[in-house]
DNA sequence: GCTGGTAATGTAACTAGTTACACACCGGTA
DNA sequence: TACCGGTGTGTAACTAGTTACATTACCAGC
């Protein structure tokens, strides 16, 4: 069986061949019809269609300048923390005729350096990054390649790029007063890894801000669920007489509850339990997860908004604090008298 | 202030100017080294460095016809449904050099077409679908444009394009067996959308097959925890005698499973909850939710390897049928003897 | 001293579009 | 009849790379 001729994409030259016109004429039907006689148009997009052209991004962006992509460089979409954001992120940039191309990072902010570098060569047109921490080399090529790029889920209004987010430091405060208010005083803090993520950085900041006649334990554990029932069975051990978990992401607290559920101590009666996010998941938590709700999908919209405009008119956008919000649910409750869940 | 003049990019010629030496010359240190006199070639380096020089990716791609881009056509993104298998791909990708574009179509086949165009016009060289349903709009612009496609989340071995995935019948069926082993014989039936969504369908195709005496009832909810919530709602009053849930997503089986926590059902001594999928969150449940574990991540991988092999060597890849494994845990049990637990 | 081969580099054409400029043609004045 | 302006279209140069082919230099072999 002989492979049917490989003819290759057709071009303009060939629709301008096959309608009897110039490539400039070929053009304008596709960039500005309104200039070009009717009969022309009809003849050229009957060409069009005949050939089944479709006009090459790349040589178009090779005039332009222009590629219409953004490039969002995450540290993981192995959970929902970045899903609904990245969600919020896409659907909108959508709307402004723009492409996402996402890339991992894990965390490792040479991994990020070297993604970040793919995706400048590829033409992004403009970067989302989550936080302000980054090393020195990803830096130098926005620099360098003077890409617009828009830091999200951080507040910092002096920070050299603009950030649109919210206060980390006072998503933390808020949950730590919500169980000040309820009349706890000896809280165990359970939180991810510091070293490279200033969002984790910020909030431990934010909780150790208290008033001097609170005990606060920290608790570093891996940001999941497991990290958080890891977390749990460590406090059982060294602070058996907590009374309460503020935990700064709602992932640990998740596993915080589970594992208190599971070794027999009751929420909220024995200890309160509070997390920092809002997760869908958070409510179908038992008890359901009292939280700070973060202004995810606000954020991806306006980081969307802002980024399209500054990559598209040239205005830098300003920063922009999304406010962050109590969930008062039932994992916390007032500090009563069955406090004792130590191990027997 | 005056602004800096906004001298652009540096491009090959700008970098032969510098070096003197040919465009030619520059073009080979960048793409083959080997061949240029060491002396010249360290030359070129130092103007490239002095420059900044970064080639541009478009008119590479203008010459190649290559955009080292591949587009997914994920229906949502706003759960982790689609989180994990995303991430295996974007890293796998990610080791052949390709970059990952995403486009969220929400489940809509007319937004699905209209999202690939737009991929298809950035030049991307290869797709990922999930599900074999698809509109024509889609499979014309695929057909048309040649662009190797692989369907990931559905295996059909006769489908017009690879699919690598599993079969969504076979596991439903492995829960539904489960269910009956443990002597259950009036199952609801709990899924969403089957209304473009074949891997939906394919699942309560599965559920159907089951054996003359057992009684199945079919509650159609959003396919979010909600929706398992609300659906557990109408099983109490519809079919208040049945004594398991066979739910054909574990994002439905955790709303039931809150639900009947809400009201006061005992899992599983009063009824069995399997799902389907093994999400992270499966575990977290109260009682752990017994599932069919998906083999999202090695799908990913594998979808990932398949399509940059296909794009790269032109080899179309065999479908793949990846295995899918029950689960048990603590939400599903024997049928016993409290099973008394409808309406009051 | 001439020829042949190879290594290193340059020239210019090519990729597929956009667009500045030129020009033909038309009807309407002067 | 000559001139003018507007419309519609074509020519060719441009974008930033790659690459086929040409050219040059140099050394070995006859």
């Amino acid at each position: 069986m002989v492979p049917r001729k490989e003819r290759k994409r057709a071009n303009l030259r060939d629709v301008a061949r096959l309608a009897e016109v110039s490539v400039a004429t070929v053009s304008r039907v596709l960039n500005s019809p309104e200039v070009v006689q009717k009969s022309t148009k009809e003849r050229v997009e009957r060409a069009i269609a005949e050939l089944g052209f479709h006009p090459s991004a790349a040589a178009r962006a090779i005039n332009s300048g222009r590629t219409k992509i953004i490039g969002a460089l995450i540290p993981t979409l192995d959970s929902d923390i970045w899903a609904l954001t990245i969600d919020a992120i896409e659907s909108r940039l959508g709307d402004f005729g723009f492409s996402l191309v996402v890339a991992t990072t894990g965390e490792d902010p040479e991994k990020e350096a070297h993604r970040a570098k793919e995706l400048l060569d590829i033409g992004v047109e403009g970067l989302l990054l989550s936080g302000i921490e980054h090393s020195d080399d990803l830096f130098g090529l926005i620099e360098h390649t003077r890409v617009p790029a828009v830091v999200t889920s951080f507040y910092a209004p002096g920070f050299h790029y603009p950030t649109i987010g919210y206060d980390n430091r006072a998503a933390a405060r808020l949950a730590l007063d919500h169980l000040l208010d309820l009349g706890h005083r000896n809280i165990a803090v359970v939180h991810g890894a510091v070293e490279h993520n200033d969002r984790t950085r910020e909030r431990v900041a934010g909780a150790k801000s208290a008033r001097a006649d609170v005990r606060l334990s920290y608790f570093e554990a891996p940001l999941t669920v497991a990290g958080g029932a890891q977390a749990a069975i460590q406090v059982t051990r060294e602070n058996p007489e907590c009374d309460a978990f503020l935990c700064l992401s709602d992932v640990q607290a998740i596993g915080v509850l589970f594992e208190l559920q599971r070794i027999g101590v009751v929420v909220p009666d024995n200890v309160s339990v509070i997390g920092i996010h809002d997760l869908p998941s958070a409510q179908d938590t038992f008890p359901r997860l009292s939280t700070i709700a973060l202004p995810t999908r606000e954020m991806g919209h306006k980081a969307a908004e802002a980024l399209a405009h500054w990559v598209e008119n040239g205005v830098r956008p300003q920063p922009i604090c999304l406010a962050t919000e109590l969930k008062t649910r039932e994992s916390t409750g007032p500090k009563g008298e069955k406090r004792s869940w130590g191990l027997r």
